[in-house]
RNA sequence: GCGGGCGUGGCGGAAUGGUAGACGCGCCAGCCUUAGGAGCUGGUAGGGUUCUCCCUGUGGAGGUUCAAAUCCUCUCGCCCGCACCA
């Protein structure tokens, strides 16, 4: 017998794959009236070509592999695509410190990922292959932002974003870890500059309400998502400038506590700040605070434990209910970002307007009362009190509940024009320009006569420029291309000058998905009804780590698109299943700590076949696991096994042995049986929940089952049938796991295309086995346990258990209270 | 602070109301071998023991049930997300 050599068997069968393009699927001839029934869209989230693949990538690309191949030997036509999110700041940031283009870099990673896949024998189709990066992709990119300016989804505006000094750009929230730059560390400020937008605010009604279209979205993303958006009722109540006669919305969602309202807060970017102090004895103290609070970053103002600062203005708000005066201040506490900018200050019932009331000594004044807070505890109070109660010093509403105060209050501000109810969220726009070098141009041109122009559908892709110096620099590196920023105006021909912003790479990443179905079309996107035949994707598998930003751009996206008649459908991914995160000694893997575990080495070590067993076999492959150098042994160690068993198996039982295992008895019909109960296991395992490991397990425990009576089942020509079965069985099931090792053995035993037979269905006569061990409890301990036969009835397993002197001895002189006999199960005898 | 998740042998994990610890790693023993870091077989939660049983045991405490790792209440620890969002 040869040795199991991965190498050899991996390479052959890769070889096959790609020369018969094995997982090529073409678009049906007619997309629009095809049946969709077997169709099942596989998708991976894309990889970012930093580098090469690291065990997080494998983990996903093997779970993508197993499903996508799973599927297709039950009869799907699975459509399971690649591509790379080629595009971002890595890479730029990489080509700054080596001095390699970021086109150059990214083609050597690109061609790095696809050997590294073909390697893992994922069941690709090729054909449809795509990076983010290529104009011929970010054409459609740019398309896509013309079609949302067109819709007014895609607009500019000045706007307080995080600036890096040191690396002079302006940086994503995402890019700011602990209010410094992710690259260098730097704390950032905060500038405010000109930026594009998406209106993805328009869709969060939309964005919440559609999950309930999502069939099995892990509850964790969803409610991350939900967090994000931060939907919050309310009501928008106005308040008038005392002597200036300017209304000013605020929004609350605490309308039932308007009577405490003691003060009236502006953020420190208010329009209405200037105004109320211009020409004032305020103006110099209050213009002071509104610069130093612009100078600070947004994170750190983002922080709670900060004590209150704020700033009078020296003008006082009208309270709508009871026409009382309270001091407008300015402080930075209230966000210019969310709600209206402005906030009615209740000190009473809100921590934060407490910590500031106590600062500036203002009133503290009760309007709920509860437990040990009255009418007039305001002045002794300790902490806000944010519970329930019934309303006081509240005019006609006291004595409500607050509860459903709010509603009444504002019912009554409606009928008088002083208010209504409101809806508010946390969820902020997509800002989407980048002044940086590596990604998709903006396609806007700026005409003095004109104003803001898109550029023509027709005249895409606006080609990202070769520059000398891509450096961040303040502006984007583009923006020194002189033959690339001045150019003519569309509209009326005369000199304009480009946008010279990127975009963010959320935005490439946002419907390639879409792409894939159609990749080579140059005339749109993608066909509209190709795309409607493949999508939504069936079935996605990625990080966690992408719960929010990606996950919920490309729901926003798929929207858009929708709402554009471009696709039939509005949510993009109907099943999502993260992957838990791969340890290693103890720690996340990173370059930094040294604790990377390198793919390439173990496949050319075990090969692909034992790495990718192993990385499923480790556990279930939602949670975090620990690698363990010594884990993988051991699945090299059953791969080995397996080459065994099944070789010494085509050798000793020839393919014409007995076939039929009727009439069969002893070990020789257990191992039948086993191998049978082996394909239901299998099956559910993968198909219902995704439990890899415990299918993995499966398998190994009918090869050692197979292992013990493989000698004395040699020697009978029924043996020697079943064990042919056995071992096709085997390799039938292990298949999605490990392809190539399986590949070759199948065709050893005499077959030829492993991955185009069908999925073994376990024969219903062979499936229970003819006796059980029954359990015998008293009083719910175990104290005996009876082989009993499968068929025997409920009044037969408690003859059995009643007869056994073990049972006896338990029960012996004591009452009988109750018998449970569970068929299959136990039996429990409950005495006194 | 708010929200979510997790806690089971030396280790990864299995069991989702019915035999706790499947399967694998590690370890121990036997066989085979010139040798083995190969292969094959057996053992391996803790404690007790008359060697066949007994007791204890799923972070901790309580509860529901004939029966709880699993359901409920409280509590401790770890991890993740969000966090001045009015």
């Amino acid at each position: 017998m040869d040795k199991y050599i991965p190498a050899d068997i991996e390479t052959k069968w890769q070889r096959v794959w790609e020369e018969e393009r094995s997982f090529e699927v073409p678009d049906p001839e007619t997309p629009g009236g095809a049946d969709r029934s077997e169709k099942s869209y596989v998708l991976e989230m894309l990889p970012y070509p930093s580098g090469t693949l690291h065990m997080g990538h494998v983990k996903n690309y093997t779970m993508g592999d197993v499903i996508a191949r799973f599927r297709a030997r039950n009869g799907a036509i699975i459509f399971h695509p690649m591509g790379y999110d080629a595009f971002g700041l890595n890479t730029e940031n990489v080509a700054i410190k080596t001095g390699i283009h970021p086109a150059e870099l990214t083609r050597i990673n690109t061609g790095n990922i696809n050997r590294q896949l073909h390697r893992l024998g994922v069941s690709i189709d090729w054909s449809r292959e795509l990076a983010t990066c290529d104009p011929e992709y970010y054409r459609w990119t740019q398309y896509f932002f013309l079609k949302f300016f067109e819709r007014g989804l895609a607009y500019k505006k000045e706007a307080p974003v995080n600036w890096c000094p040191s690396c002079a750009t302006v940086l994503a929230n995402e890019q700011v870890v602990q209010g410094g730059c992710e690259r260098c560390s730097t704390p950032v400020e905060t500038r405010s500059l000109a930026q594009w937008f998406f209106r993805i605010t328009d869709y969060a009604e939309r964005l919440l309400d559609d999950f309930k279209q999502l069939e099995s979205w892990p509850e964790r993303v969803i409610t991350m998502q939900r967090n994000w958006i931060g939907r919050s009722e309310g009501a928008e109540v106005i308040f008038r400038v005392d002597g200036l006669g300017i209304d000013v919305p605020v929004f609350t969602t605490r309308p039932d506590t308007l009577f405490g309202a003691t003060f009236f807060l502006l953020a420190p970017e208010h329009e209405l700040v200037e105004t109320l102090v211009a020409g004032t004895e305020y103006e110099n103290k209050v213009r002071d605070y509104v610069t130093s609070s612009r100078l600070k970053p947004l994170v750190d103002r983002a922080m709670a434990e900060r004590e209150k600062t704020g700033e009078f203005t020296g003008r006082y708000a009208v309270n709508p209910v009871n026409g009382e005066k309270i001091p407008i201040w300015v402080s930075d506490y209230v966000l210019m970002e969310y709600g209206t900018g402005a906030i009615m200050a209740v000190p009473a019932h809100d921590q934060r307007d407490f910590e500031f009331a106590r600062k500036f000594g203002i009133e503290v004044r009760v309007v709920v009362s509860g437990e040990g807070v009255g009418a007039e505890s305001g002045p002794g109070l300790e902490a806000a009190f944010e519970e329930e109660g019934a309303l006081v010093n509240s005019g006609r509403f006291d004595g409500m509940l607050n509860r459903d105060a709010g509603a009444a209050i504002t019912e009554w501000l409606n009928g008088e024009s002083l208010g209504r109810a409101a809806v508010s969220y946390r969820l902020r726009d997509w800002l989407v320009s980048r002044q940086r070098y590596w990604g998709a141009p903006i396609p806007i041109v700026y005409c003095d006569k004109c104003g803001t122009v898109p550029v023509p559908v027709d005249d895409l892709p606006v080609l990202l420029p070769d520059v000398e110096d891509y450096a961040p620099k303040g502006k984007s590196p583009i923006a020194t291309n002189e033959e690339f920023v001045n150019t003519v105006c569309p509209v009326c021909g005369g000199p304009a000058k480009r946008e010279t912003d990127t975009m963010d790479t959320f935005v490439d990443s946002s419907w390639y998905f879409l792409r894939y179905t159609d990749p080579r079309n140059d005339r749109e996107p993608f066909d509209r009804a190709i795309a409607n035949y493949w999508m939504p994707v069936d079935q996605y598998i990625g990080g966690v780590e992408h719960a929010i930003l990606h996950l919920m751009y490309a729901r926003f996206f798929t929207k858009v698109l929708y709402d554009m008649d471009l696709v039939a459908f509005e949510e993009p991914f109907n099943n999502l299943f993260t992957q838990g995160m791969i340890y290693y000694q103890g720690a996340k893997m990173s370059k930094s700590k040294g604790n990377v575990v390198n793919p390439d080495d173990h496949v050319e070590n075990y090969g692909a076949d034992t790495l990718r067993l192993y990385i499923l076999f480790m556990g279930p492959p939602e949670l975090d696991v620990e690698w363990q150098d010594q884990g993988i042994e051991g699945t090299f160690r059953f791969l080995g096994r397996v080459w065994r068993l099944i070789n010494e198996i085509i050798e000793k039982a020839p393919a014409d042995s007995a076939a039929g295992f009727e009439g069969l008895g002893g070990d020789i019909i257990k191992i039948v049986r086993k191998a049978n109960q082996t394909i239901v296991k299998v099956s559910g395992d993968v198909s219902e929940r995704f439990r890899f490991n415990t299918a993995i397990s499966a398998v190994m425990e009918l090869v050692n089952d197979t292992y013990l009576v493989k000698d004395e089942l040699f020697q009978s020509d029924a043996g020697r049938g079943v064990l042919r079965f056995t071992a096709e069985t085997v390799v039938k099931l292990l298949d999605p796991f490990a392809p190539h090792i399986c590949a070759e053995l199948w065709e050893r035993l005499g077959h030829r295309r492993l991955w185009q037979e069908p999925w073994p269905r376990a024969d219903e006569r062979f499936l229970e086995d003819e006796t059980y061990e029954l359990v015998v409890q008293v009083n719910g301990k175990v104290r005996d346990r009876l082989q009993v036969a499968s068929s025997a009835g409920k009044e037969d397993l408690l003859a059995a258990a009643r007869a056994s002197g073990k049972i006896a001895k338990y029960t012996g002189g004591k009452q009988l209270v109750k018998e449970i006999v569970v068929p299959g199960r136990l039996v429990n005898i409950v005495v006194k």
